[in-house]
Order: C-alpha cells, then sequence, then structure tokens
DNA sequence: TAAAGGCGTTAACAAAAGATAATTAATAAA
DNA sequence: TTTATTAATTATCTTTTGTTAACGCCTTTA
C-alpha cells in the first residue's frame, strides 16, 4: 500500500486533491522516464500526454527559420508539461519538449484525464490549479519583460529558480530572458563588477 | 423574455455553456457602467468582482518608483477583467483598472461566482473556458517577447488587436510592447519607410 | 479666443544590445 | 589522456534602444 500522504508531500501535486481522488488519478496515470536528450514530445506531435515531472527538467524549444533553436521554457520536478498546442490550440506541436537531465514522469493522456474529472468531479479542483499557477507563471513572466530591464530579469529568474545557472547552459537562459548569450554574459559582468 | 441565443452571440461569453447555465450566470451578474477615466478596480484593492466588457476598453497599469505609469495590458470588449493579484495570487491589487472609454460590463462577485459554480457544475466548463484563454494570451505574449524584435512585435500587436492603434494612445501600446514611446515611434518610422 | 497641457515626432547623445569572430574554458568523444 | 566539440567570454563594430529635451500639433481649459 503507498503512502500517500508521502506521496502528496513529495510530489507536491495534488494540493487541493484528497487522497482518494489523488490515488484514482495515480491509478490511471503511468510511470515513465527519460534519459538526458531524450524527446517527451516532438515538433509535430499529436502526443497529447500530461506528464508529472517527479525529478529532472525539461525543456521547451523551437527551431526558428535560419535553423537555431531557440529555448521558451525550462521546466523542473514537480510541475506539468504538456503538448499546448494540442491542448490549448488544436494544432500539432510547434515545440520540442527535451530532457535535460535524466527526468522521471508521471504521464496519463489528456483524453482519459477529461474522462476521469468528468467522472471525479473532485479532481475539477486539482485541473483548476494546475490551469492556475501556470497562469501565474507565465502572467508574472509578461509583467517581466514589461516591467524589467533585461538585467533586473536576470537577476529575479535566478533568484525564483534557484540552482538553475548550475543545471543548464547559459545560452538557454538567455533564451529564455529574450536576449543573445552574448548579451547574458555582459550583464553577468556588470553584475560582478558592481559588487 | 431575452433572447438568450441572442445574448450569447454578441457578448460571446457562454461559449460552451448551455443556455440556461448562461440565464443561471447572467441572473447573478449585475451591470455596471464606467465612465472614461473611471477605475474599475483601484491599487491596493481587495473588490473581487469579474468582469465582463460588454462594450469599451480597459487599461491595467501600475505606478513605477518614479511615479510612472506602465500600462501592462489593454483590455477590450468580449473579454474577463478581474483583480489577479487577489484571485491568484491572495494579495491586493498591484495595478489599476481603468476604462479607457465608457465602459459596460456585467460584473459579478468572484465568492459568488465561485457558489455558483459548485452548485452548477456545467459552469465549470466556462470557467476552464475562460482560464484557457487568459493562459493562451499569455503564453503567446510571453512568445513574442522570446520568439520577436520589437518591431516584429508591434506588427503583430496591431494585427492580432484591430484598430487598437486607433483606440488608445501610442505610450500605452509602447508599454505593452516592452519599450519606450520614443523608440515606438522610431519603429513605426522604419516601418513606413520599408513601404 | 487665448493659454495650458499632453502627445507624437524628431534630434542628439549615451548606453545597451545584436552580430560576428577570435580566444579561452569546459565538456565530450576517441 | 589526448583530441575534438561545444560553450562562455571577450573584442570589434553596427544597430537599436534609452534618455532627455525641443518642437509642432492637437485638445482641453480658462
Amino acid at each position: 500500500m503507498v503512502d500517500l500522504n508521502r506521496l502528496k508531500q513529495i510530489y507536491k501535486f495534488g494540493k487541493e486533491l484528497s487522497l482518494n481522488d489523488l490515488q484514482v488519478l495515480l491509478k490511471a496515470a503511468k510511470n515513465g522516464s527519460f534519459d538526458k536528450k531524450e524527446l517527451l514530445i516532438n515538433e509535430g506531435s499529436t502526443r497529447n500526454d500530461v506528464f508529472y515531472i517527479k525529478s529532472g527538467l525539461v525543456r521547451c524549444f523551437h527551431i526558428n527559420d535560419k535553423g537555431e533553436e531557440v529555448t521558451l521554457k525550462l521546466i523542473p520536478e514537480h510541475q506539468v508539461v504538456a503538448n499546448v498546442d494540442l491542448i490549448l490550440f488544436s494544432q500539432t506541436s510547434r515545440f520540442f519538449y527535451e530532457a535535460l537531465e535524466k527526468t522521471e514522469v508521471f504521464f496519463i493522456n489528456y483524453d482519459v484525464l477529461q474522462d476521469l474529472v468528468s467522472r471525479h468531479p473532485k479532481l475539477e479542483a486539482n485541473r483548476k490549479y494546475v490551469l492556475q499557477r501556470l497562469l501565474k507563471e507565465s502572467m508574472e513572466r509578461v509583467e517581466s519583460f514589461v516591467l524589467l530591464s533585461p538585467e533586473e530579469r536576470y537577476l529575479r529568474f535566478v533568484k525564483d529558480f534557484p540552482g538553475i545557472t548550475n543545471r543548464v547552459q547559459d545560452k538557454y537562459i538567455a533564451n529564455v530572458l529574450g536576449i543573445t548569450p552574448v548579451s547574458l554574459s555582459r550583464i553577468r559582468k556588470r553584475i560582478a563588477t558592481k559588487n
């Protein structure tokens, strides 16, 4: 018998969820594992699994006209990865989702999840929680672009995402901040010389 | 008797909503009207009404350390305005929400809405719809900051928001794009000379 | 009607960022 | 361990943006 209370603590998922509902969810979910550099979701994919990252780190990136990779988002443990193009936009994925570290996940098919939610109404609270969390994160990011300078944006990013600089390459962080790697390097130097 | 089908068409609100559920919602909602320059929500406010803009235009702005107004978002008719700081962050509003035009709204207290949703489960679909739409919009905005240059961002903005340049001052648009009014003026000139 | 204020444009200069390439440092592969 | 690759830093130059201020235009107010 799994200790669900412990599970909740460890995986921080079902915040507003009863143990019973969490059990329903976990019963339907499968375990998965991705090696470093392995893709969870490919560009053009119609895979509609929703992943919950137990451990590891996922990079969402796009390849532009010039063939360059542009990283949009870094998603660490205890967060949800999904093919948002499919779920929100009803189109194939414009992005790649790649494991940057060995990544352990729960995953569940979105249609199955929909069905599960309709049969267990209390799960709706959890869906709401996940959606609100995504919304909050996204809105805070918009705010950081409107209200902050690139330097301030960098400082806030590393503050909100402790240890990230030791886990991923700077060029990915630069992309996420909407600047070039060269510019990020200069910003870091500027900050260093201030202190 | 109100023709709800017509209402749905006009107000585009209850996309996934049955007429009955829409009726429940509208019955609980009050009508409101704001004159130009009037505030829907003040900074520091704990007002937790959710507004649906029937007609008009609302500006969400912030006053920074230097006392300057910085516009974060422009919200036109058929969209939802809410005190997100209160609802998502459990804190008083950091922003002002000001009518830029005479603005007609439906509004409903968020707690009342919560209660309504719990008693009419089908309304949950509508809440999901609103949340997903906000998320989509916010994510697209983040993408525009990461993937596009200021000039491209401006072009996409006016494309996605037809007629906006005739409705609001350029300085508000500049803020929303994360640039200065002077820079926006230069971008417009650059675009003009290209054609 | 005149005065005042606000806004968009333009100018001038400083600061920052982009682009490209060279160098150094770190990492991965042989 | 050595070699090959890849990433980060630095340098140089160009372009863009920020800042401040001046100017003309328009709207509002007296």
